[in-house]
DNA sequence: AGCACGCCGACT
DNA sequence: GTCGGCGTGCTC
C-alpha cells in the first residue's frame, strides 16, 4: 500500500508551482515531516503539507507520474500545526507561494546536508543537550524594580495582551523583558520565549545580559541566537536547539520570527518601530507583525517595546474603548537620571552666516565641551567627502553612468563611489567633459565634516595636559563613525572602544552610531542637517526622523553626574515646525497625535492599507508598461467589479530611485481602506500578473514583486 | 532558480 | 564535421 502525499519544495517566485506537489510514499508521514524528494534532476529538501482539499479544482497528477520521496529526515520531529498555520499565512499574507517562504523558513543547512551528516549532527546535538550548568544561581543580581518598571509588569502577567510597552530611553525596559522572560520559565518548565531585536550586531550586549542571567538558571543551552550573521553551522545548531526544546529562549532578528517553538509562550519585540523588522527581499514579511499573529495562533504573550513606537502600534494600543487591540504600558521616567533629560536647543539657520555649516553658537558650545573634557557626538547622514563634484565650466556633475545618481567623492582614497551599484573610478585630474582642471565638491559628508570641524577646533585644546609640547593641552581628537570607517571587521568596536575610553573629544557620524550605543560621557549631541525629512515625499520620513533624534538624545549624558548639563543642538530652517516643538518637550505622544491627525485627513496607513508592484526592466517604458497592462487586465477579472470596488489603483511612476546597476525601476501603488479588500484583490490579482508577464507587454520585462504593508513608497 | 533541450557561429 | 552561445520551458 503506497500513499499519495503533498509536500513544499522551494519553488522560485514565477515557477508557476504555486502549491505542493505530490509524492508516492511507502510511509503516511504526517505534515510537518521534512524530507528529501526528486524534483527533475535534483534531490531537495520538501516538507509534507496538509492534504490539500479533495474538493479543489486542482487537477490531479497522473497516479503513474508520481515520483517517490526518498525518505523523511530520521531524529526530527514534525514542525507544529501553528508553525505551518503562520507560513500559511505569511505566505497568503505577502503574495508568495507557501513553499517559497515554509523552506525559506528552514536554515539553509538542512537543505544541503545529507540524511548521513544530519544524522551524525544530531547526535552530537543528543550528546551536549543535557542541561548540565543550571545551577539555580544567577550571576546577575537584578536591581530592585522601579515602581513603574512594577507596575507594568504586573499588568504584564494579569493581562492577555498583545502589548506596547511604552518606556522611555533608559527607563528600563530590558529589565522588564528579563523579568517576564524570567518569570514565564519559572512558572513554566517546558515554556520557550523568544526575543527580537533589530540588527543583533549593534546589540551584543543585550544577548551578553540574557546570558548572564539565564544560563546559570536554565542551563548552557537556554540560550540561543539566530541571526544572518551567524555561519551555517551555528544557525542549524541553534534552529535545532529551538525546534527541539532545549533552548528556552531565542534571540534573534526578523528571521528569528519563523523559527520552530514547539513550546512558545512569550515573544518579545524589542525597538518595534525599527524599520529592519520588514524583510526587503523575497517575501516582504514584517516580523513584528507576524508575531503579533503568531503569539495569537499559539496562545503566546506578545510584547513589544520601544520608546518612539511605530504610529501603527501606536494607534492600535489607543484606549480600548476607541478601538484599541493593544494594551500600552507606560515607563516615561529615565532611572537614575532624576528626570533630567537633555535640553534640546534648536539653531535658527535662517539666522547664521550665508553657507555656513556649523553655526558659531554650536561651535563654541562644542570647543567648551571640548574644553571641559567632555564628549560631543555630530550627526550627519550622509558618507563621503562631497556628495557630487561639479565642473563650474561646463556644468558637468559626477553622475554614475549606470544609476540615476551622482556619485560621491570620498577623498581619504581620492574615489569618485556610487553608493548604489557600487561603480568605483579614480577622481578625475580636470574635467572629463571640458578639461577644466577646476572641479569643485558640493555639499558635505561626514568625512568633509570631519576636517572642517578639525580647521575650526584648531585652537581648541584639551584640559590636564602633561605633555610638554602642549603646555595648554593636547590638540582636540576628532574619530569619525559610519559605514567607510568600519567596513573592516572589528572596526566598529575598536572605535567605540576608543570613545569610551576616553581618547575621542568629537565623535562625527551617521546614523548607524544612533542606535544602541550607550555613550555614557557625552553631554553634547547635535544633528547638523535635520530637516532633510521634514518635507520628503515619504510620508514616514518625520515619524523615522523624530525617533532618530529621540534616540539620539537618549544617547547624551547616560551618567547621573552629567546629564545635567547634556544638551541636543539642531540646526534647521524651520525651528518653529511642530516636529522640533514636540522634539523640545521630549513628547512622542503629541507628535504622534499630531502625525496620526495628518495620516487620518490624507487616508493614510494606519487608516488605510497599501501593497505597490515594483517592475524591473532594462527600460523604464517596458517596466511601466508591464504595470500599466497588467492594472488594465484587472477589471476583466472575473469577479473584478467586486473585487476592485473599494480598490485604488494608481498609475504607475518610475521609482525614487529610477535607475540602479542600468536595471529600470517602476511601482504601483494599490490602495484601500480595508484590508480583507486589498487581500482579496491582491490573490486574484497575482494570475493576471502572471500572464501579463507572458504577453507582449511583458516581454523583457526582468522582475516584479509585490510589497504588502510597504515602509517606502 | 536550476537544468534541460534546441538551434546557429568559430574551431580541432 | 564538433563545441558552445544563451533563448524558451519544465520540474509531482
Amino acid at each position: 500500500m503506497s500513499h499519495c502525499l503533498a509536500v513544499l519544495v522551494q519553488t522560485p517566485a514565477h515557477s508557476q508551482i504555486a502549491g505542493a506537489l505530490s509524492y508516492r510514499s511507502a510511509l503516511a508521514l504526517p505534515a510537518g515531516t521534512l524530507v528529501r524528494v526528486p524534483l527533475g534532476k535534483r534531490e531537495m529538501l520538501g516538507l509534507v503539507w496538509d492534504a490539500p482539499d479533495p474538493g479543489a479544482a486542482q487537477a490531479p497528477i497522473a497516479p503513474e507520474k508520481l515520483r517517490s520521496l526518498i525518505g523523511p529526515l530520521e531524529g526530527l520531529a514534525p514542525v507544529s500545526p501553528a508553525w505551518r498555520q503562520l507560513v500559511t499565512f505569511a505566505a497568503g499574507y505577502y503574495q508568495r507561494s507557501v513553499g517559497e517562504v515554509a523552506l525559506a523558513a528552514l536554515p539553509p543547512q538542512l537543505r544541503e546536508l545529507s540524511t548521513v551528516q544530519l544524522a551524525r549532527r544530531l547526535k552530537r546535538h543528543a550528546k551536549a543537550g543535557t542541561p548540565n550548568a543550571a545551577n539555580g544561581v544567577s550571576d546577575e543580581d537584578p536591581t530592585v524594580l522601579t515602581p513603574e518598571q512594577a507596575l507594568a509588569l504586573a499588568r504584564f502577567e494579569a493581562e492577555s495582551g498583545p502589548f506596547l510597552l511604552f518606556g522611555a530611553t533608559g527607563s528600563g525596559k530590558t529589565e522588564v523583558y528579563l523579568r517576564c522572560v524570567q518569570n514565564l520559565l519559572t512558572t513554566q518548565p517546558q515554556a520557550q520565549a523568544m526575543v527580537m531585536v533589530p540588527e543583533i550586531n549593534l546589540t551584543p550586549q543585550l544577548e551578553a545580559r540574557f546570558r548572564s542571567r539565564f544560563e546559570p538558571l536554565f542551563g548552557e543551552q537556554a540560550v540561543v541566537s539566530l541571526h544572518s550573521g551567524m555561519s551555517p553551522a551555528q544557525r542549524l545548531k541553534s534552529w535545532l536547539a529551538a525546534h527541539s526544546g532545549a533552548a528556552r529562549i531565542v534571540l534573534g532578528t526578523r528571521m528569528a520570527v519563523f523559527a520552530s517553538l514547539p513550546q512558545l509562550r512569550l515573544i518579545i519585540v524589542d525597538e518595534e518601530h525599527d524599520p529592519s523588522y520588514k524583510s526587503g527581499e523575497g517575501a516582504r514579511y514584517s516580523a513584528r507583525d507576524l508575531a503579533v499573529y503568531r503569539g495569537r495562533l499559539e496562545g503566546a504573550k506578545v510584547l513589544l517595546g520601544s520608546a518612539t513606537p511605530s504610529l501603527e502600534s501606536w494607534h492600535h494600543s489607543r484606549p480600548a474603548a476607541q478601538g484599541g487591540r493593544y494594551l500600552r504600558l507606560e515607563m516615561p521616567s529615565r532611572i537614575g537620571l532624576d528626570a533630567a533629560l537633555p535640553l534640546v536647543r534648536r539653531v535658527d539657520m535662517t539666522h547664521q552666516p550665508k553657507r555656513c555649516v556649523i553655526a558659531p553658537p554650536l561651535l563654541d558650545a562644542i570647543a567648551q565641551r571640548v574644553a571641559r573634557g567632555e564628549q560631543s557626538l555630530i550627526f550627519l547622514n550622509r558618507r563621503g567627502y562631497a556628495p557630487v563634484l561639479h565642473c563650474s565650466d561646463c556644468d558637468w556633475k559626477s553622475e554614475c553612468p549606470h544609476c540615476s545618481a551622482y556619485r560621491v567623492f570620498h577623498k581619504i582614497d581620492r574615489t569618485l563611489r556610487c553608493h548604489h551599484c557600487g561603480y568605483t573610478e579614480r577622481v578625475p585630474r580636470a574635467c572629463p567633459a571640458c578639461g577644466n582642471p577646476d572641479i569643485t565638491a558640493l555639499g558635505r559628508g561626514t568625512e568633509r565634516l570631519e576636517e572642517h570641524l578639525a580647521e575650526l577646533l584648531a585652537d581648541v585644546r584639551r584640559p590636564n595636559s602633561v605633555s610638554e609640547q602642549w603646555p595648554a593641552g593636547e590638540p582636540v581628537r576628532i574619530a569619525r563613525i559610519d559605514a567607510d570607517s568600519t567596513r573592516l571587521k572589528g572596526e566598529l568596536s575598536a572605535q567605540l572602544a576608543r570613545v569610551h575610553a576616553g581618547e575621542v573629544d568629537v565623535l562625527v557620524g551617521t546614523q548607524m552610531i544612533a542606535k544602541g550605543h550607550d555613550f555614557r560621557r557625552i553631554t553634547l549631541v547635535a544633528a547638523i542637517n535635520a530637516d532633510g525629512a521634514l518635507f520628503s515625499s515619504d510620508f514616514r520620513a518625520p515619524e523615522r526622523l523624530f525617533g532618530l533624534l529621540m534616540q539620539a538624545t537618549g544617547r547624551a549624558g547616560r551618567d547621573a553626574d552629567i546629564s545635567g548639563v547634556s544638551e541636543m543642538w539642531l540646526q534647521t530652517f524651520h525651528p518653529q515646525h511642530p516636529v522640533f516643538e514636540a522634539l523640545k518637550r521630549h513628547d512622542y505622544p503629541a507628535f504622534a497625535a499630531g502625525q496620526l491627525a495628518e495620516r487620518e485627513q490624507a487616508a493614510l496607513p494606519p487608516f488605510s492599507f497599501q501593497a505597490l508592484v515594483r517592475s524591473e526592466a532594462r527600460t523604464q517604458e517596458t517596466a511601466q508598461g508591464f504595470l500599466n497592462a497588467a492594472s488594465a487586465a484587472a477589471s476583466s477579472m472575473a469577479d473584478g467589479a467586486a473585487l476592485l470596488q473599494h480598490i485604488t489603483l494608481y498609475p504607475s511612476v518610475p521609482m525614487g530611485m529610477q535607475r540602479v546597476a542600468d536595471v529600470e525601476r517602476a511601482q504601483m501603488l494599490i490602495e484601500s481602506p480595508s484590508r480583507a479588500a486589498l487581500q482579496r484583490f491582491l490573490s486574484a490579482w497575482q494570475a493576471v500578473l502572471h500572464s501579463t508577464r507572458g504577453q507582449a507587454e511583458g516581454k523583457g520585462l526582468l522582475r516584479w514583486a509585490i510589497d504588502v504593508d510597504p515602509l517606502l513608497i
